[in-house]
This record gives structure tokens, C-alpha cells and sequence, in this order.
RNA sequence: GGGUUCGUAGUGGAGCGGUUAACACGUCUGCCUUACACGCAGAAUAUCAGAGGUUCGAAUCCUCUCGAGCCCACCA
């Protein structure tokens, strides 16, 4: 018997039997089969590693519910799923939490309690996942903190420095003082502020005032050049002259069609640097560096300002302008600065020794195997070229950071010659001393990866690389899904990465998903105090409605507000499944399966069920989980539920009636329609689909090793005949409505004209409760009357 | 400024050349009909952003305008 109710506990009740009895396991000694032997398909995903920030979020909980709907869709179809969990752990959060609890620590013991801190989190984030119904094989988790884990990112950069894609060089970075560190271009965030713009005063060659604006007055002692646009009139005389900066430092006047005519006085300065057409400028007419700001974001080589922080020497710095009367006037302005996505601090360009990845030169070959990808939606791709076509340079994937994979280099100092690391995993504290060829000693690096290079070579990892067994069996990837907002990091990272490695593109297909916005429409966040977290939605909903939320949340990489309407649309469904169920069952009861004759309502719910496997099935193939569970919905719901059961309950409460075989077809395609039903939503609602499955099926140890449903007889007659049975009740009905009457209120006379009137008339009788009825039979298909009686009392 | 996605009932959203413009939530009406009232039945609600055009026919294709989201660039 089922139990009254369905309840978390069924639920917990399943993960618990299919964690033991490895349900979802990949069977790798399949997978290695020589092709003779015939191995099963392989299908495997490049799940992402979510960053261990120790709770998931809703965009988790989306995301990873479609990587388990794929996942499960394709054991049922046969494949041997390879679908591994590893987790994202090295970075600058978990570092700034492990300072706050233990204060400073020497690097190793620093970073030996950021991963027992990881540890904690992951545990949290693991269980929350497995809760949730999740069914990756855990056998091959992976943490990239890991030392079997560095080892492979720091085999990868030797590889990959070996072929000349890895170098170290100086060049202007874009630099967080607060973390005092080189970050991408792809972690930085704008800031919206209030500034001040000023007006200072040069000097020309001839003792001329030449006045530029500038919210920076602290770099020009870092001014290298002037600027003005070639067309600007007011400026013209001054190309190729000498002007001089308020602090005496004689540079150049030049015209440079970038400049903004209307911006300020039409004149300014170029420092080393400001910001990065500063950069841009430096090198595009080989102006000198003067580097005035530290790694610290303090003042240095300014004499009496040094050491100053660069808003204190921006405000000393004024003081003196104003009194030589070179600050001519003051005004309000709104700007737009660059900060660090992490910690906020507005970013500096600080020319530094770091290492870098070839991407510049690799834009082309990045393309050509993005190409080789199918994109789901293909627009996406257009994410990656746009983002390849703007790289300004290279990739710099050196942070002086402590929890992170350690670059596997050494540095001299003296002649700026690199050298791999001989014994990997390499640590820095631990490293062996080196020689360089200049017979100075060398330097190992401190500094770490950033967290992109852990990630972007997730499809190796988890193939076994660089063991080629597994690797060609499984490389490239058959799916990367991910979101759309990481296209430009970690997609185009892997791709290049990957990609460089194998010389082949990292999967054959790429899956974006969009991002769960508040129910206001708006970005969850703090500030805004809308977030929904999924533990609370955990207590309160079934797993297999938060699931289904997902799924009809599937628009592909579109966003869309977050909804408690579907959420309890799909509690309810499960409820309705769930009673309807036991409905089947006390029905059933006792059935064996022996002659039938089946009606034409049975015709046409098997001819529906089957549509609905045809529909069903080629949604899922396309990803496409609204649609999908849209089609079952109305299939079971309302076909099924509101109209099938409904008119075959007299069949099964009276067989004395309508007959022994009309009562057995009933029963038959009552459980057929049930079998084939929780077998398409095992998937989407795995728990549910199984507790129906043991109770009634189990034709195997769990329906999630079942075979996916075939498309069978879709008798169209039978379903055009019955859509006119169901038009004479709805006219019925609807007379009944207006009338004010019960539905179950009888009839006392009904006179119609229809065709097929054998076919329907005992399959429609029972429900609409007729005392006497009259049926013309007519040729004509389109005319359905019904002509009523007044009522009499009955 | 460039790219991209999109503007359809109160809300969320299908439909993408011919439909009475789906579905869900919400609203209104009736019904505790031997699985379910967390249900069933019925009803109301849409200048398909606006303006042109292509077509026998457009929510659907094209152009422009207006508006929104996301990504990128960006004033020193």
C-alpha cells in the first residue's frame, strides 16, 4: 500500500538506498572495452566545481538540477553516464575568512587551515547536493586544492611553458593594492563615484598657460606626455613642443585622434599610469614609465610626498597647486571607476614582474575551436568571439596570493631567466635550490594561479589526463554546461587551455543556462535583501517540486525571476500524481492481466500517452525541460486525471454493468498509462518515480536503470472520435454550470446527434449521469447538439 | 557607442506566416461527485510596446522609433 501522503522522508528514504547500492555508478570497465567487445555509449558532463563558499545558492540549485535531468535522461537511454562533482576551492574568500578566525600564519600552516576550513564547507555544500537528489558519481570527486590536483594544473603550465605559451615579463598590470596582487581583466567590476575634476595649469614652450583636467593631480609626477585631437583648432600650434608640468618636468605635446575635444580643456596628460588608454598611449608612441604609485597604492619617487596613500597625496598635492595658483577652478563630477570584484578596492596599473598566459596570439586558434563546439543557444558563441575580439593582452595568470595552486617556476633576479620545477607537486617553502645559467641562484615562485587556471582544465582531470586510457575514450567531453555569465572566464579559458593541451576543442556540446533573478525581477542580492536561499525552500517544499521549479525554469540561457507560484504548482502536482496513484491502486487491485477489450476512451489515452512520449522524449533531447513537463502536465493531469479516471470509474465500480473485459481494459491502461508516465519524469522528479516504481514495477533494482519508454500505437481516430466525446460532456457540463446544478446531479433527459455513437455512448454516460438520453447518429463529424429537458426531480 | 536577448491578459510565460492567441498563478461562479477541496467544473480578463512595410493573410518576416535586461568598450 502507498502511504497516505507523500513526504520528505520517501525522499530521504531513496538517497539514502541509491547512495548505497551506487545507483548511478560509471562502470569504467565497460568504458575501457575495446570497440569489438561492443561497450555502452559513453555520455559525460563537465559539471562545474562551485566555488566552496559553503552554502549553495538557487543558481546552484538550477544549474545542477538540469546537469542531473541530462544525466539521468541519458542512463535510461543507455549510456554509461560519466558525470563527476569536484569543487572550486583555492581563492581570496576563503583566505580573507581563515585570516579573520586565526590572524597571520606562515604560509604552510596558513594554507593547511584554509583547506580544513574548505573541508567544513564542502561537507555542508555535499550533503545540501545530495538532498537535492543530485546524482553524480562521487567515486571521482575532485577538489582543486588537492595535491593529486596540483600536481596536474602545475604538469599542464610546465607543458604549456615548454611550448612557449607561458612567460614571465613586466608590464602593466591592473593591480589591487588592498590585496596587493595582479588580477584579470575579467575580475574587475565598475564603480559609479562622485570626484572632482581639475583644472591645472602647464606651461608652453613660450611661457604659454596650458590648462588640463585631470581627477588624478597626485600622478603628475608621473606625466609623460601631453594630448590633444589633431582636429582640435584651439590646440594646433602646440604639436611637437615641449611644455612643462607644474613639478618641472619637461614632456612632449602630442595629437592623438582618441582624445575627447569636449572632455575638460581638449588638453591633458598621459601618466604611467592613470588608467589604461594611459597604457595604450604609452606604448603606442614609446613614452617613458614613471612609476609614482607602489604595491601598496602609496606615493614613491615623489620626494616629499612618498609614502603617502594616493588620496592623501591627491589632497596634499592640490594644497600646493592652489597655492603656486597653478589650480585654476574645481568642479563636481561623476566617474566611473574600476574595482576588484572581491574585496571592492578601486584598481591601480602597477608595472610588475608576473607570468602570463599566450592568449593574444592564440585569439585565432581559441576561435577555430569554439567553432568545432555546438553552442546551446548558438548564440552563445557570440559571448566568446565578442570577448576574444577585446582582449587587450595576454592572460595574466599570476596572483601573490597563499591558497592557490603554486606556479611550478623559478626566477632570476639578476638576468630574468625562468626554469620549470623539477618535482611536482611544487611548493615554494619546500622547493629544491637552483642554479641559473648566469650562476646565480635562482628564486622559486611564490606567487599562485589564478583560480582559472585550476578550472579550465577541468575536461583533463576528470578524464585521467595526462593518462591517455581514459582519455580517449572519453576526450573531448560529450557536454560542458555552465552559465552564460562565465563564458568569457571559464569557457574561453578551458577552450584556450584544453584546447593548447590535446589540440582538440574540450566537448562537443556546450550548455547555457541562465540565472535565477528575485521574484521582483531584479539580481538576488544582499543590499536588497531578496535572496531565496534553497535550505529554506528544502524544509518547506519536496525535493522533486524544487526540481520540477527547475526545470520549468528552463528557458536556455535566459534569465528569469524566481517563482513561488511554480514552486507550489509543482508541489501540487506531485500530490495529484500521488493520489492518482492510489486511485490506480485500489482499482487495480487483484489485477492480472488476462482479455480485454479496449474501448475507444482507452484508444485515445494510449494514443495520448504516446504523443506525449513522442514529445516528451524529443524536448529532453533538446534540452528543453519546460516544454517537456508542460506536455506531461497537461497529458496527466488533465487527459488523464480529470477526464480518463473520470470516465472509466464506472467500468471499474460496476463491472456487473458495462462487463468483466470492459472493466480489465480499464485496469490495464489504467497501470500502462501510470508505468510509462513516472518512467518519463524519473529524471525531473526521481524520488516520487521511484517509491510508485517499487511499489508496482520494479522490473529493476531502480527505475533510474529502467529503459526509457518507446513511442507505441498513437491510434489518431481513436483520438479524434474521443475529443468529440469530450465536447458532449463539456456541453454538459457547461449546462450544468450555468444552471447551477451539481455535477453529479442527474440528467432527466439529453437528446444529441453525433457520429460514432456506439463507440461513446458507454464510455461517456457514466460521468455525465444521464437518466434518459437519445442519440441520432450523423454523419456529419462537426455537429454535436445536446438539447435538454427542464428539469424534473429525480 | 558596440554586441546580444527581449517587450504577448494583474503576474510569469507559450506561440514565430492562416489558432476562437496555449498554459500556470491570481480573480469571479458553482460543486465536499465512493484518489485528491493542496480538488473538480464553468466564466471573465490581451489596441500581441508604437509606427510603417512585405504578403491574399503578421503577435509571428523586414525597417524605424520607444523601453528593458545582460555582456563589452568608455572621458583623462
Amino acid at each position: 500500500m502507498l502511504a497516505k501522503d507523500y513526504s520528505k522522508e520517501i525522499e530521504e528514504k531513496w538517497q539514502k538506498i541509491w547512495q548505497e547500492n551506487n545507483v548511478y555508478a560509471f562502470d569504467e570497465a565497460d568504458a575501457l572495452k575495446p570497440k569489438t567487445e561492443n561497450p555502452k555509449p559513453i555520455y559525460s558532463i563537465d559539471t562545474p566545481p562551485p566555488f566552496t563558499s559553503g552554502e549553495l545558492h538557487m543558481g546552484h540549485v538550477l544549474s545542477y538540477s538540469f546537469f542531473d535531468f541530462i544525466a539521468r535522461y541519458k542512463r535510461m537511454n543507455g549510456f554509461n553516464v560519466f558525470y563527476p562533482q569536484g569543487w572550486d576551492t583555492q581563492g581570496f574568500p576563503t583566505e580573507v575568512k581563515v585570516e579573520k578566525k586565526y590572524g597571520k600564519l606562515a604560509p604552510t600552516e596558513f594554507r593547511q587551515k584554509c583547506v580544513e576550513w574548505t573541508y567544513k564547507f564542502i561537507a555542508k555544500m555535499k550533503a545540501q547536493m545530495i538532498e537535492m537528489g543530485f546524482s553524480p558519481d562521487w567515486r571521482y570527486e575532485y577538489r582543486t586544492m588537492d595535491s593529486n590536483y596540483h600536481r596536474k594544473v602545475q604538469f599542464s603550465l610546465i607543458e604549456m611553458y615548454k611550448k612557449g605559451e607561458i612567460y614571465r615579463a613586466a608590464y602593466p598590470v591592473h593591480w589591487c593594492p588592498n590585496c596587493v596582487s595582479a588580477i584579470a581583466k575579467a575580475e574587475l567590476e565598475d564603480l559609479e563615484r562622485e570626484t572632482l575634476l581639475n583644472y591645472i595649469s602647464f606651461t608652453g614652450h613660450n611661457g604659454e598657460q596650458l590648462i588640463i583636467a585631470t581627477t588624478r593631480p597626485e600622478l603628475i609626477p608621473a606625466c609623460v606626455a601631453m594630448m590633444f585631437n589633431p582636429t582640435d583648432e584651439r590646440y594646433k600650434h602646440l604639436k611637437g613642443k615641449i611644455a612643462t608640468t607644474p613639478f618641472g618636468d619637461e614632456v612632449p605635446i602630442i595629437a592623438d585622434k582618441d582624445v575627447e575635444k569636449e572632455f575638460g580643456t581638449g588638453l591633458m596628460m598621459v601618466c604611467t599610469f592613470g588608467d589604461k588608454m594611459d597604457v595604450v598611449w604609452t606604448h603606442r608612441y614609446k613614452l617613458q614609465f614613471k612609476n609614482v604609485i607602489n604595491q601598496y597604492g602609496k606615493m614613491q619617487n615623489v620626494g616629499e610626498f612618498n609614502n603617502l596613500k594616493a588620496e592623501q597625496a591627491r589632497i596634499k598635492i592640490l594644497e600646493k597647486l592652489k597655492t603656486d595658483g597653478k589650480l585654476i577652478k574645481q568642479e563636481k563630477k561623476s566617474q566611473i571607476v574600476k574595482i576588484h570584484d572581491r574585496c571592492k578596492t578601486p584598481v591601480e596599473f602597477i608595472t610588475s614582474m608576473q607570468w602570463f598566459g599566450d592568449i593574444k596570439a592564440k585569439a585565432g586558434k581559441i576561435k577555430e575551436f569554439a567553432k568545432q563546439i555546438e553552442w546551446i543557444p548558438s548564440f552563445g558563441i557570440s559571448y566568446l568571439t565578442d570577448w576574444i575580439d577585446n582582449v587587450d593582452w595576454d592572460w595574466v595568470i599570476s596572483r601573490q596570493r597563499i591558497f592557490g595552486t603554486p606556479l611550478p617556476f623559478y626566477y632570476c633576479e639578476k638576468c630574468d631567466r625562468t626554469a620549470i620545477a623539477d618535482e611536482l607537486p611544487f611548493y615554494a617553502e619546500k622547493a629544491k635550490s637552483k642554479i641559473c645559467l648566469c650562476g646565480n641562484e635562482m628564486k622559486p615562485e611564490t606567487s599562485t594561479c589564478d583560480c582559472w587556471v585550476d578550472s579550465s582544465i577541468t575536461p583533463l582531470i576528470i578524464a585521467g589526463w595526462p593518462n591517455e586510457k581514459m582519455l580517449e575514450k572519453i576526450y573531448p567531453l560529450s557536454l560542458r554546461p555552465q552559465g552564460v555569465e562565465i563564458v568569457r572566464t571559464w569557457a574561453f579559458y578551458t577552450i584556450y587551455r584544453s584546447g593548447i593541451l590535446t589540440n582538440k576543442a574540450p566537448w562537443k556540446t556546450i550548455l547555457l543556462n541562465g540565472n535565477v533573478l528575485a521574484p521582483d525581477g531584479k539580481k538576488m542580492s544582499k543590499s536588497l535583501g531578496n535572496i531565496i536561499s534553497p535550505q529554506q525552500l528544502q524544509t518547506k517544499y519536496p525535493v522533486d517540486a524544487i526540481r520540477q521549479w527547475a526545470a520549468l525554469s528552463g528557458a536556455m540561457a535566459k534569465d528569469r525571476p524566481f517563482s513561488y507560484e511554480d514552486l507550489r504548482y509543482a508541489k501540487s502536482f506531485l500530490i495529484k500524481l500521488w493520489n492518482s496513484t492510489k486511485l490506480v491502486e485500489i482499482s487495480t487491485e487483484n489485477y492480472l492481466e488476462e482479455e480485454k477489450k479496449l474501448r475507444l476512451v482507452d484508444k485515445w489515452i494510449i494514443g495520448r500517452m504516446n504523443e506525449t512520449i513522442r514529445d516528451f522524449t524529443a524536448h529532453m533531447e533538446a534540452f528543453e525541460y519546460h516544454y517537456a513537463m508542460n506536455k506531461l502536465y497537461q497529458f496527466y493531469w488533465h487527459d488523464f486525471c480529470d477526464n480518463y479516471l473520470e470516465y472509466v470509474k464506472h467500468r471499474i465500480y460496476t463491472p456487473q454493468i458495462y462487463g468483466e473485459k470492459s472493466k480489465k481494459a480499464a485496469q490495464y491502461v489504467m497501470k500502462y498509462v501510470l508505468y510509462n508516465t513516472i518512467k518519463l519524469i524519473a529524471p525531473i522528479t526521481p524520488h516520487i518515480s521511484e517509491e510508485i516504481w517499487q511499489k508496482f514495477f520494479k522490473e529493476k533494482e531502480s527505475i533510474h536503470r529502467a529503459h526509457w519508454p518507446k513511442i507505441g500505437i498513437i491510434d489518431t481516430n481513436a483520438i479524434a472520435s474521443a475529443q468529440i466525446a469530450n465536447e458532449i460532456v463539456k456541453i454538459l457540463r457547461q449546462y450544468k454550470a450555468v444552471n447551477k446544478k451539481a455535477m453529479n446531479s442527474i440528467l432527466s433527459f439529453v437528446k444529441m446527434r453525433a457520429p460514432n455513437i456506439q463507440d461513446f455512448e458507454e464510455d461517456i454516460c457514466g460521468v455525465i449521469k444521464i437518466q434518459k438520453l437519445e442519440i441520432e447518429k450523423s454523419n456529419n463529424i462537426e455537429l454535436v447538439c445536446a438539447e435538454f429537458a427542464p428539469e424534473k426531480s429525480s
